[in-house]
DNA sequence: TTTTTTAACTTGTATTTACAAGTTGTTTTA
DNA sequence: TAAAACAACTTGTAAATACAAGTTAAAAAA
């Protein structure tokens, strides 16, 4: 049996609340005390659902006061958008599926070292360009091993996050993981994909994210177009 | 009456210890309950001080298995560097002091809102550059708000962490921030600066630090020379 | 009216207790 | 001997309680 444990259920909802727009920016959420009484929970539970909204960057306590709603960014996928131009909301996003989601085998020379788990699996294929304002910025190609991820192939990725699609379908969450970057030239294709003036420059990322599931691990490469926008991130 | 929480207290025990290797990484801390009875804490607060070396990316916890030490990195800042080359030890490290701390203004078009208090007060400006196996490859500004800092301008920092000056001797500690990354094309000092050969690219970093000060924030330029060498980061 | 005090909130820290659930080595049983 | 059951650990979740400390606005005093 599956049980989600209460703290996790309080955090969830609160944050779909934050996104939604239930409680607007600036705001106070309702106090510990308040929560407790609404979703009948002791204080240390609240706290801890709490705990995890104030790491993800979303809310900002402070004592004496309340817990303070922080100004939503951009997000794709861990990362954050900051536009230099006006705006960036979720409606100027648009993604691209360059690669449907395809069974391979592992590349040679892969740059992370796989488990024998993962490395017997195989792995699933795709890629991806996303635009901000029709101008593409973000060219990712993924690797997941093929485990836990029945139908994988035949899912619609358009203008979904892959990590929501892990979370809601496959009950995939990603805990936490490791990365390298880079300001590297971009080289033809590079260029070409991601429509480059010859000689401008591109964020070169490497990722390994770690999940729930044992030995399920997502690899990723990024090349980022920084010339109208920076990758923006809180820690 | 300043006083120093316990679960801060045994946090920062821990550290220092795994830092200096008494606990060797891939092994074990001791058991909950062990740090209990040893620093006589309820395990709600030994578990406090675990959870913030977890965040750290310091220990790995499994239930059922116990608290693992994790791989050290090498870190510069809040930063890591991993090498292209053999392993990057502290003892490749090298930092020139390119400008003394100063007492100037701010400048004019900052890139990140001032708050009244750092506006008035003026700011603490210095630059450094790092080597790594004699190869510069990390240009920092700083400006600190001129605050909390008697006799800054007098110390050395000659092979010293900033953040590690700052909490030793002001009490200052870093909490948290946010960072705006880009690759650009690097101009004629930068060039110089970091002796890239012509039309290398580098990694523009703009950084806003909070700290346990209020109203105290560190902001840093860097320009990181990645030709050789990435970024690494966990999160 | 203006200032000070107070009371009622808020989050922060900490103890005590209990049981669930994952891991591992030992003992028992087939 | 080999498999199964058990015991003794580990961390995970959760309740109930208490007091400290920061914030704010209302009440009291100047």
């Amino acid at each position: 049996m599956e049980q989600i444990p209460q703290y996790r259920k309080l955090y969830e909802l609160l944050r779909k609340h934050i996104v939604d727009g239930v409680y607007e920016e600036g705001s106070l959420l309702p106090s510990e005390n308040e929560l407790c009484a609404s979703y009948q929970m002791t204080r240390p539970t609240v706290r801890h659902a709490l705990d995890s909204l104030v790491k993800d960057g979303m809310i900002l306590k402070k004592q004496g006061k309340g817990s303070i709603v922080r100004k939503q960014i951009q997000n794709i996928g861990i990362l954050s958008i900051s536009g230099t131009a006006s705006a960036v909301g979720v409606r100027y996003l648009k993604t691209d599926i360059l690669q449907k989601p395809v069974i391979k085998t592992w590349p040679e020379n892969f740059s992370f070292e796989l488990t024998d788990l993962e490395k017997e699996s195989g792995c699933v294929y795709m890629e991806r360009l996303r635009y901000v304002e029709e101008v593409p910025v973000f060219y990712d190609i993924n690797h997941l091993p093929n485990i836990y991820l029945p139908r994988i192939t035949n899912r619609s990725f358009e203008n979904k996050s892959l990590f929501e699609i892990l979370r809601k379908n496959y009950q995939i969450e990603v805990l936490g993981g490791e990365q390298k970057l880079k300001a590297i030239k971009a080289d033809k294709s590079i260029q070409k994909i991601l429509q480059l003036r010859s000689g401008q420059p591109v964020l070169h990322i490497e990722r390994k994210l770690t999940t729930n599931k044992e030995g399920f691990n997502i690899y990723s490469t990024i090349y980022f177009n920084s010339e109208k926008h920076a990758i923006f991130g809180n820690f």
